[in-house]
DNA sequence: CCGGAATGTTAATGTATCTAACATTATGTT
DNA sequence: AACATAATGTTAGATACATTAACATTCCGG
């Protein structure tokens, strides 16, 4: 039922993913969210009405391609975490440079996913964030380490923000002004072994209220 | 010459700042940068063309504002680091800590300052990001604790990233979904510190290449 | 006080989103 | 198979907004 041979040229077959593709691409190409809804209708080879019949406007088109890239995410997030061994320090930057990779490979999608205030987000595409890989990352991490009595949520979103941070003042060229040629992969790696270092050194700091 | 009571009602003395005015305010009010340009013409009191004897397009009235905002960011940035030690680890903390409340009460302007792929930041506004402030206490505090032999200006991006990471986390309510109750100021302070800790722990470890 | 530069106005133009009315195909029921 | 109906497309607007063109008024330097 999901052979689009099934339908003639009126009629698509598979209108609405191949719209979501054809947002993809166009978001790719202009490199930004820009693109006109008749343009991703063409690509689709159908009119510029049609697409309004799969989604209530532009907005739900975005959301759908933004769904699409957070399922990436979570997948390569997942890949990573399987390649490192479990509680090891190089899970835990692994997975910050995936993540850091991801978002300047595609900058495009950045704003698709985080931007708008992230009204976009739903609590799906936070499942598919990443984030619960890392806690369990750091959670592990906190077992190996013998630091115990740590709330992993919490050191879950420092890392998280770091390289959020990161990833976000790289991709705007923010960091490459201030720092020519900087490799920002070894600040995230450096940032983040210093701040290991300092939970080491001082494991009993809380910070939930 | 800047009196605007000067010009009679054709004339409106001062549209440049008063677009910019209007500009801002909408975006405050709307919550996001989707404002008509007609709009902020008819609050500026004038026909919906007249702008564009003043800004080239929509997009220099929004790098206008922009910069304005810039321009607050630096000044917030300089009352802090004077009112804090030099070199002291609380002056890292508030610096860090009133950049999370800039960009988290005003949301609407996040996007207009670091979004779009930061293509509207021009090498002023990065002047007058605060970053050279941070720098700045950063090498404060390298002296003081008698850390010598640091990048500075890796350190400064590390630190900066952290805070800029968590404001937009925290900013489109992504921090909030994970913990409930988030204190964003205490996850900052206390990140920063283990942060530092671990400098002092390891402060040998270089980043630059 | 005159002439040009600035700055405003109104009236298009072009483009994008979205809707309405209608056409065609798919599907399920008898 | 034949029909009813839902799903999916099409064309032709309606509306909104950015931008420009042509023209009007005011400011300011000589």
């Amino acid at each position: 039922m999901s052979d689009s041979k099934r339908y003639g040229t009126y009629h698509h077959g598979d209108l609405h993913n191949a719209l979501i593709v054809a947002a993809a691409e166009l978001i790719e190409e202009h490199g930004s969210v820009d693109f006109a809804m008749a343009e991703a209708a063409r690509r689709a080879g159908v009119s510029s009405a049609a697409p309004y019949r799969h989604f209530r406007d532009r907005e739900a088109l975005l959301d759908a391609v933004a769904q699409v890239a957070f399922i990436a995410l979570d997948q390569l997030t997942r890949d990573v975490a399987a390649s490192h061994p479990r509680g090891s320090e190089s899970c835990i930057i692994a997975l910050g440079k995936a993540y850091l990779g991801f978002v300047t490979d595609h900058p495009q999608f950045y704003d698709l996913m985080w931007g708008d205030q992230g009204l976009r987000i739903t609590e799906r595409d936070l499942a598919n964030s990443g984030f619960y890989v890392l806690q369990d990352a750091v959670s592990a991490w906190c077992e190996a380490t013998e630091i115990r009595d740590e709330d992993t949520l919490g050191l879950a979103v420092k890392l998280w923000a770091t390289a959020h941070g990161l990833a976000c003042l790289a991709m705007n060229r923010t960091v490459d002004r201030f720092m020519a040629d900087a490799d920002i992969y070894a600040l995230l790696e450096s940032s983040t072994r210093t701040f290991l270092d300092g939970l080491r050194r001082n494991p009993a700091e809380k910070t939930r209220l």
